[in-house]
RNA sequence: GCGCUCGUGGCUCAAUUGGAUAGAGCAACAGACUUCGGAUCUGUAGGUUAUAGGUUCGACUCCUAUCGAGCGUGCCA
């Protein structure tokens, strides 16, 4: 729709300008400020420009109008147009908002360590990557999803050590020595029991098991990490493992060196990350031969560019930041453009019990898991809730609020707008199909807003992905809601002379609702 | 100390990325079912956008400083 319209002002306008929408759509479907950019150009007032550009398009047939006020030019769209449109998307709704795109996008989130369950604050990336991911398809983006497993490193001997304390504690007479560092919480203890019925207490006897159970847990913490993604509907397209990565780490290295990129000074092997801006130069190789957590993250990001993508995509937690430019730094070394990587931040997530704040630590083991808060409040309001949100602020909210099933629960005023849009048709006795044919013109100022707010989803998708910013979306779908509850309370539609008109109308704002929620991971309901 | 991300009604968040009168939902108060589902709607009240300067036709948005919050500042991952 905002494509037609940009189309057709272009026919009499030169140059860039912005279509907006106007604060207040008595003044038009669309506006641009363009007449204050060219007053500067061409030395005069912008009243009188807007003016003269506005009799240019008055004889375009999508439009009814268009006028100049106070330098603003504002386009009103002709019910012809805007009944075209909504015919369409109901005859053919699998395709509304549907888009073609020639780039090809790796998108990669969660990736967190296979060392226990996803938390809260790992559900909040999941979650804004996946919908980004689902929008991103629609919009005709050919667009991976992929996770990184980190199954390599230091993190993975802790948790097999820390299975096997456990263990040595729970069922065997030693005497357990704790190590400063351990991953604590029940699910340790919970693997340990596991363990045991899968290889017999006999593997606390003795140290050599550890590297058995680190193998061992890891698969089950990935197993059970999968597990958690899929209850929230969130599924990837691939995984790729750090181990089986670092078989290409002395290839990569070769690589660093033939770009100049890496030193030798103390017996350890420096990446020459200041010259890229890094604040100072990183150890990729330690003293002892061993590479850093960085190398694995320089053949990831070798072989990712390797493949081919227009552009890459990782969501990390916030608490990565400082991590990106040395990634940056390895990419641009290797001969890639790190303009091509874009690093989304998901900002912590504060939770609060009945007013308390919780602090939450992995090692520690007293942070809260993805899955006790869908199993608690549902897949649907979390990813709701998180979605409602821009994903580079801070988060803070009630767990008890989530669990309400009242109308501080978003989900369920928009639930309700699109369960009433069915009551009204099964009031009716008619389906979508019996109404669609009817042409919708001289509507009153009401319906028009509401079937022009509907016919909207499409340039929202589109400046939500391009934005990556979903809470457009969410708040689309809460007005369109609002809007749609509103016009119920005011008007009558079933037995209404304009029936047929504002049974089409309604089943327009279904689509759209439908086809929103869905790309959120969430199924409309008919019946509530 | 330095770096990153922020600071918007009592609370949780928006604001078309520099545009028109800063908008929603909770919470508060006052109303609306003999009418398609009241899980809804209508109204009232609540703001010097942390503070002080600056840039221009125009600033919540950009620049500078100050105050405050979170995170980072391993050869952990």
């Amino acid at each position: 729709m905002k494509q037609s319209v940009l189309n057709t002002i272009q026919k009499h306008l030169e140059g860039d300008f912005a279509l907006e929408k106007p604060k207040d759509l008595s003044f038009g479907h669309y506006a641009t400020p363009v007449a204050f950019s060219l007053a500067k150009i061409h030395r005069k007032s912008p009243i009188l420009i807007a003016e003269e550009l506005a009799q240019k398009f008055a004889q375009e047939d999508i439009f009814t109008k268009v006028d100049a006020l106070k330098g603003y030019l504002n386009f009103k769209l002709s019910d012809d147009f805007l009944d075209q449109k909504t015919t369409q998307a109901i005859l053919d709704e699998n395709n509304f908002a549907k888009g073609k795109k020639d780039q090809k996008i790796l998108l990669e989130y969660v990736s967190a360590n296979p060392t226990g369950p996803l938390h809260i604050g790992h559900a909040r990336g999941a979650v804004f990557g996946d919908t980004l991911y689902k929008v991103g398809k629609h919009l005709g983006y050919d667009i991976t999803a992929e996770y990184y497993v980190n199954d390599a490193g230091n993190q993975i001997d802790l948790l097999g050590l820390s299975i096997y304390l456990a263990g040595r504690d729970k069922f065997t007479d030693h005497e357990v020595k704790w190590p400063d560092e351990f991953y604590r919480g029940e699910y340790i203890y919970d693997l340990a029991c596991e363990a045991k019925e899968h290889f017999g207490s006999d593997i606390y006897e003795d140290e050599n098991n550890i590297s058995v159970l680190s193998t061992w847990g890891k698969d089950k913490m990935l197993e059970l990490i999968r597990q958690n993604l899929a209850d929230a509907n969130i599924t990837f397209d691939t995984f790729v493992s750090e181990k089986e990565l670092f078989s290409k780490w002395e290839e990569t290295l070769k690589a660093l060196k033939e770009h100049d990129a890496v030193y030798e000074k103390d017996g350890k092997t420096w990446l020459k990350s200041t010259q890229k801006g890094d604040e100072k130069d990183r150890v990729v190789v330690r003293e002892d031969g061993r590479p850093t957590y960085l190398a694995g993250d320089i053949i990831y990001h070798n072989e990712k560019f390797k493949r081919g993508y227009d552009h890459y995509i990782n969501i990390w937690g916030a608490d990565h930041h400082g991590y990106i430019a040395r990634v940056k730094a390895s990419i641009d070394f290797l001969g890639f453009d790190s303009d091509k990587l874009e690093v989304i931040l998901s900002q912590m997530v504060a939770l609060l019990k009945g007013g308390e704040p919780y602090k939450m630590s992995k090692r520690a083991g007293n942070f809260i898991l993805m899955s006790d808060v869908v199993e608690e409040v549902g897949a649907e309001a979390l990813r709701f809730i998180f979605l409602t949100k821009k994903s580079d602020t801070h988060l803070e909210f009630d767990v008890d609020m989530l669990k309400k099933e009242d109308s501080s629960n978003p989900i369920y005023y928009i639930q309700y707008a699109h369960a009433r849009i069915n009551q009204i048709f099964e009031k009716s006795g008619k389906t979508p199909n019996q109404v669609v044919q009817v042409k919708l013109e001289d509507l009153d100022e009401d319906s028009q807003n509401l079937l022009f707010t509907a016919l909207l989803l499409p340039e929202v998708l589109e400046d939500s992905f391009e934005s990556r910013q979903l809470q457009k979306l969410t708040d689309y779908l809460k007005s369109l809601s609002a809007l749609y509850h509103q016009f119920y309370n005011k008007h009558k539609i079933v037995g209404s002379k304009n029936e047929d008109k504002l049974l089409k109308l309604s089943a327009m704002v279904a689509v759209s609702l439908r086809t929103g929620l869905k790309l959120m991971g969430i199924e409309a309901k008919y019946k509530m």
